[in-house]
DNA sequence: GAAGGTCGGTGATAGCCTCTCACCAGACGT
DNA sequence: ACGTCTGGTGAGAGGCTATCACCGACCTTC
């Protein structure tokens, strides 16, 4: 959310503007949820006077695809981070978790529920691949579980395009894959609430599942 | 969604009407998600005028809470009933996808991202935990595979009030909890549209997890 | 069979939302 | 100093949830 310092005054101020919107955007999707997100709430609590967003943002959809861009580039840049600093998978699982329950909603946001009419614009899924670009850089660098599915394998070697060229053998590739889901599956049903009234630790679980995906 | 062919003709008339309307939620739903529900659009498609909805509900939230319980019911019984005819895990793995891909939005109203101000009643969480009883069920007729977490069995050993009155093992309870969470991680990236672009068979990783989670 | 209560439906209305439009003021570039 | 472009405004169309007063038709009870 980089405010650019640079440009006319006219810009910096339009900059300016834009992330104050998106700050009250996100505050406002924190506590209420994405679907709750109101133009008009935002703008009321700016200080200005509903139509006035409409010179920023063409519409609440644009607004939504901004907060998208900006969270997976977050995520992406977190992972990475992580990633360069010589974490293995368990490290990035860490990671990710940690910044799932940093902010449950934009993680949702993400990876939860489309909203309705919304579609995903193509330089957002570019930038989600780029997530699965470093899971499957650390993968590659671990030596990957003997638990691997022969008939996966054999499937994903064919059907490699969301890998991008990296050159993984499809072991590596049904692991980063399987990493993903597996933690999506515990993130998500936490996030959404499913396991409160259930009486365990989720954390428990989770890295249960982390330690089973790296091989201790 | 069985409309009572009993009591007084008030009573059948109300309980016709009821179900007009949850077909009509439902089919909303199934085109547009759960947070495009509209009442108003539902009571211009059965052909009443707007508020005469709320002479059968008490409002939307309670109308998509009543979808929620059917949704449950009907998942719960479908799973009961594969585990009647003897199905083991794969078998009901396999069922859970059947049913989540007949009604991706169905699916989606349960376990996807929780809709912003609604907190389910206790009664749907009954149900919720129903459908784990099926699966400890299952789970402990079949020999729990070797790749148990000890840490993970060891904290479910003291926080399986989830569990309600379940006499199965640790090792049981962590394999049932697994189950749930891996599938629902490939089930729920797919339905939300997550591998569109990937270019691979989600079934295909689906039907792995399921195998691995079943050894084989 | 008439009287009265209850139930299901209606239009009007308040208050929220997104988004468009005409208009205006002030800042900017020439 | 003047025109243009930008950012702001109020009004308004059309959607939504939800409440209200009202009314007609049915059902019960006498």
């Amino acid at each position: 959310m980089a405010g650019a310092e640079t440009g006319t005054p006219r810009e910096r101020y339009r900059a300016q503007v834009r992330d104050e919107i998106k700050r009250q955007a996100w505050e406002q999707i924190a506590t209420a949820g994405a679907s709750a997100l109101s133009l008009n709430a935002i703008a009321r609590r700016i200080g200005m006077s509903g139509p006035a967003l409409y010179r920023y943002f063409a519409g609440r959809d644009e607004l939504i695809t901004e907060l998208v861009r900006d969270a997976y580039r977050d995520l992406a840049d977190t992972l990475r981070a992580r990633a360069a600093d010589g974490a293995d998978l368990a490290g990035l699982a860490h990671a990710l978790r940690g910044w799932a329950l940093e902010d449950p909603q934009r993680y949702l946001l993400l990876y939860g529920t489309p909203v309705p009419g919304y579609e995903a614009p193509p330089d957002t899924v570019e930038t989600a691949s780029a997530i699965m670009t470093v899971l499957l850089d650390v993968a590659a660098a671990e030596r990957p579980p003997t638990t691997t599915a022969a008939s996966l394998d054999a499937h994903l070697a064919g059907h490699r395009s969301w890998a991008r060229e990296h050159e993984a053998p499809p072991p590596v590739l049904s692991h980063a894959l399987v990493f993903w889901t597996r933690l999506h599956g515990v993130l998500s049903l936490e996030l959404a609430g499913h396991f409160t009234d259930m009486g365990f630790d989720p954390a428990e679980l989770y890295t249960a599942e982390a330690r089973a995906l790296t091989g201790r």
